[in-house]
DNA sequence: CATATTTCCCCAACAGTGTAGGGGAAATCG
DNA sequence: CGATTTCCCCTACACTGTTGGGGAAATATG
């Protein structure tokens, strides 16, 4: 059975996963900040996160060698462990089954055509 | 700005949703475990949250009449405020952010088809 | 060399959410 | 009435979310 993660640790996984090998503390903000849109994302919320999940054990890090830019001083990159693969996988899933749920009652809400049936307030007999 | 949602909120608003006016607790419960698989799912825990949401305005309860049926005693029912509708709209505009990023790299992984790329490692220069 | 600037990592503390487990009330049935 | 069914709710604790700020390491500049 698959640790459980929650929301902000799935959008930090999420952004792991699809940043693939150049996912470290600065882009993971990015990545993080892109996908929780409109809500702010503070870069200290990030690495709090990232050595929780490290603790845990759902992802690993190392850190590289500084890079000639200016300020270019090194990275710790990140990358999904097994475990760490499995939860975002289940916790993917559910996220999926939540917006068809929400998707078969209000439409597409991407679409902009949020259809709305008017709803008759419950009227238990 | 719309309230932000943890994780398990977010199940709970959605199961009021597509239970429509058939939401209570029982019913709550058995669409949150559905939306949750295969994580277990308390009544507790629906009750709890339940109560929060509606401290913080997202959802509504009144109190029906007994069922003729046995055992059939008053159920709360549960309806979405406006608050509670922007909130699920948002949060499942997350949900479906993440969702697509997880399928782009994996798949989807309802159909089984799972091709994980081999991963070259982080070789930062 | 000293100072400024850029990029990046990290901590402490608190508020908010998630979860378990059990308690108990109200209704019908026999 | 006692048994059974359906349902609501509380307490207590662990975990997650979030803020705000601190500070190190590298290159550039004069």
């Amino acid at each position: 059975m698959p640790e459980s993660v929650g929301q902000f640790e799935q959008i930090i996984l999420t952004a792991i996963l699809s940043l693939r090998d150049e996912a470290y503390g600065v882009t993971i903000h990015e990545k993080a900040a892109e996908l929780a849109k409109p809500r702010k994302v503070s870069p200290g919320a990030v690495y709090v996160t990232l050595d929780r999940l490290e603790d845990k054990g759902l992802i690993s890090s190392r850190l590289s060698d500084p890079t000639p830019e200016r300020g270019g001083r090194s990275k710790r990159y990140y990358r999904l462990e097994a475990l760490g693969e499995r939860a975002l996988e289940e916790s993917a899933a559910t996220a999926k089954r939540v917006w068809e749920a929400v998707a078969e009652i209000w439409g597409d809400l991407a679409e902009g055509v949020r259809r709305r049936p008017k709803w008759n307030p419950a009227r238990p007999r």
